[in-house]
This record gives C-alpha cells, sequence and structure tokens, in this order.
DNA sequence: GTAATCTCGATTGTTGACAATCTCAAGCTC
DNA sequence: GAGCTTGAGATTGTCAACAATCGAGATTAC
C-alpha cells in the first residue's frame, strides 16, 4: 500500500501553502473524522482561533468546503456540517456507481499493462491484509478506496478522477468513519476486484463497467444495513 | 419553453442575497458569455470594483467558481478564467454521457406521468421553433439544455442535479459560446430526444440510459469539429 | 552580448474593525 | 395563558489597511 489518494485524512505537512488552503484541509479533516459533528453548527470566530487563523482565509476554506458538499450554508444564518442521511447516501452511491462504471470502462482502454500489474500487486497485498490483520479495519477501508482510486486514474480522464476523488470519496470516508465499524465483507470484496481487474486486463469495456457498475450496488446494499439507525441482522 | 435551468444566463435580480452571491453570479455569467476571454487573469482589486464590492466578497466568489470549475487559481499568483482545451471539453462531454444516462435510466423508473406529457409538450414546441425561427439559435441551444435539465430533475436524484446543473452545464453554455453559432442539427437532435422520451414512457431503463449515452456521443462528434482551430468541412 | 542578480512596483494573502442581520428571550397585550 | 413585539446579544457580511510574495525591468559581472 504504497500510494493514496490524494486528499488522505492525514494532514499535510507542507506549510508553503496559502493558509485558507491549510485551514481547508484541517477542516475536511475534522469533519470526515467526525471531530465536527454531523449536522453540527460552524462558528466562524471559534473555529477561526482553532485553526490558528483569522476569519477571512476561514470563510475562504468554507466556501471550498461547500462545493465539495461537506457543509451547507445559508445565507446570514451560518454554514453547518452535512448531515448524511440514508437517502443522500443512496443518492451518492447512484451517482458514484455511474461516474466509476464510466472509470472502469475507459480503464480498460487506457490502462498500461504495467499499471494493471500494479493492480494484480495491490489486490495480492489485500489478499493478505485480510489473512493477518483482522483488527486493522482502516486500512482495509483506505485500501479499497485506493483501488478505486486507481481505476479512476486508469481513466486518464482529469474530470472523472477530480470529481471522485475530491467529492465523492470524501463522503464515503465520513460516511465509513460514522457507521459501525464491522469488516466490510472484505473477501467478497477482494472477489470482485479480481474479476474487474481480470475484465480491464483483457481490454474488455463493457464488461468492466457491467462489473464495476454490480460491485458499487452491491457495496451500497451492505453499507445501507450499518448506517446509524437501521437495524442488522 | 416556460422554464429553464436556475442557473441561466439572465442575471437574477433578487437583490437580498449576500453580496458574495450577486458577484458570483454575475462573474459566472460574464465568464459564460466570454465578457472575460478564457485563460484572461482575474485582477481582484479591479473586478471588484467592477462589480462594486470589495476584495473580500470577490475572492469568496472566486472560491466558488473554482469550485464549479469555471476559473483555475495558483496560489500567490492569482485566479484566471479556465480554458476550454479540445481534451478538456472531450472529458467533461465523457461524464456527461456518464451522468446523463444515469439520469435517464432513472427517469424512467421515477418521473410521473405528468411530468412525460409535459416532456411531449417541450418538444413539440422545440418543433416549431424550428420551422419558423432558424435565426434563433440561441433559444434552440437553451432549449436544448432544458430537455436535458428535464430528465436529470426526472431523475428526482438531488446530486444528479446539481452536479448536472451547476457544474456540466455551465462549461456546455461557455463552449456553445466560443464555438462558432451554426444550427447544431436540431432536427436530428429533435428525433433522438422523441425516442429517449418514448422509452422514459414504456418505463424501459435500459434502453433510455442507452439512447442518452449514445444521443450525448453524437453531440459531441457535432460540438467537436465547430470549436475554434478545427476545420470544418 | 548574455546571463545572473537586485530592486521596486504590483498583486495576492491576511487581519481586525465596523455594519447589517439574525436569534432568542423577556415583557407586553389581548 | 398564548401570541406578538421589542430589544439586547451574538453572529455573519463587508470593508479598508497592512504584510508577504511574485514578476518585470534595470544593472552589473563576465
Amino acid at each position: 500500500m504504497d500510494k493514496l489518494p490524494p486528499d488522505n485524512p492525514v494532514i499535510s505537512l507542507d506549510g508553503h501553502r496559502t493558509l485558507a488552503d491549510r485551514v481547508c484541509s484541517q477542516l475536511k479533516h475534522d469533519i470526515i473524522v467526525g471531530k465536527l459533528p454531523q449536522g453540527s453548527k460552524i462558528l466562524e470566530e471559534d473555529l477561526a482561533k482553532v485553526y490558528g487563523s483569522s476569519r477571512g482565509p476561514l470563510r475562504e476554506a468554507i466556501r471550498r468546503l461547500e462545493g465539495m458538499r461537506l457543509v451547507v450554508r445559508t445565507p446570514n444564518a451560518g454554514a453547518r456540517v452535512v448531515t448524511l442521511s440514508e437517502t443522500m447516501m443512496a443518492e451518492v452511491y447512484v451517482v458514484r456507481e455511474s461516474l466509476e462504471g464510466m472509470s472502469a470502462r475507459l480503464a480498460a482502454q487506457q490502462m498500461t499493462t504495467e499499471e494493471i500489474e500494479a493492480l494484480w500487486e495491490l489486490l495480492d497485498q489485500h489478499e493478505h491484509s485480510i489473512d493477518d490483520a483482522d483488527g486493522k479495519v482502516y486500512f482495509q477501508r483506505e485500501g479499497d478506496l485506493d483501488f478505486h482510486y486507481r481505476i479512476a486514474l486508469g481513466s486518464k480522464n482529469q474530470w472523472l478522477i477530480q470529481l471522485l476523488s475530491s467529492e465523492l470519496y470524501q463522503l464515503i470516508r465520513m460516511c465509513r468513519h460514522c457507521s459501525s465499524r464491522l469488516p466490510s465483507r472484505p473477501t467478497a470484496a477482494l472477489k470482485e476486484h479480481r474479476q474487474i481487474v481480470d475484465a480491464i486486463a483483457k481490454r474488455d469495456a463493457e464488461l468492466a463497467e457491467l462489473l464495476m457498475r454490480r460491485h458499487i450496488s452491491n457495496a451500497w446494499n451492505i453499507v445501507k444495513d450499518l448506517l446509524p439507525g437501521n437495524a442488522h441482522d
């Protein structure tokens, strides 16, 4: 697991960006891991002090997170952390199914053989991490996103990559953080991953898209029941 | 044509939003119609004066347009209007194909019979506007977007609706404004529109998605050749 | 003549203060 | 007692000044 999506939860260390950028990263992180609960109000002055900045940069950060749909703003009443209702997540998964399906289709046409080879290795790593570390749910989850991120990269379509990694994946992470942390069916998922890579390796774009869409649809059916408020088993 | 997408070029009149909101709308408008040329630098102080505001609200507006991908920003060097290269638009159309295909699929399952009836009427209006007004290219274009917007609405998926209307459609408009203004094949498009509505009316989700994807793929093949720098015929 | 460096102007990043607006609770009327 | 009004406090929206950074042009060394 040598490479993670760019917007991973770890706070970025480079200090030579603009202050608003750093505030944005930290705020995003705090939202995703639930440090700022869903639906909680964002007090500009307080949060600015927390992140060691003034209200100006914080407001700009909020505007960007608004664009990522992590916060909702109402004109003269301030901003709140988004609340992930089940219907909202259902909608997100539908969009994801559509976009990642297309990603897989393009990846089957665009990925180099080296990239495909790297994918196989990644899946082998995942298999090992399933065998021994059954406590490392967190890494399994990030590993799953890593797989999907690589497919997105394989599409070579900057728009797909941006849309998936900077908007959808953030919400998926947030959703996972708040749902109970049961092992999410790693073996079944791994098998589906292998089928997808197989289709890509055979350059069968049609099949790759179909399998990816089915895979994400399956994932949603599992995630759905783990959401708070849904009795499972 | 009683109803247009919310972010249409006409400057919104309600004055009781925040200043940053209004600046954002006007700036967006000026970018889309080409008043601010592609790739031109955005001078905060100058533009703030133009829109009758200070730099603060203007900066927030820029942050939002950055989220809509209408401007690109580099940390200490300012913001520029995005430049629509052919490869970029190709990527946008791929994403559009994916998302609108899904929209059509969902619309076939979710639209009410009243909404479908309204769609038929809309297409009849389009047919008439093709017959007489061959100079009104502008309205034909907006009419086309209106059709696609209604399908998106029909999906009843807020995420799809948002993504399409607040990001992709803006770029499509911008692209159309800058490309030569040849009538974009209204009769062929209308025929395809009818086929799509037909599939939706028959509740054939699979077919609706297929037809919509093919329709957008066709549209791209036409638009591609009209882009500046491409010799046509 | 060319290339590297330095300086100055211009532009962006940041801040704290001020104005406008909203929220909420206490008091008043009916 | 219920509902409306009003006012204080808090919070967001806006602004203008200050600091940091970048870019262009001139200068100088080779």
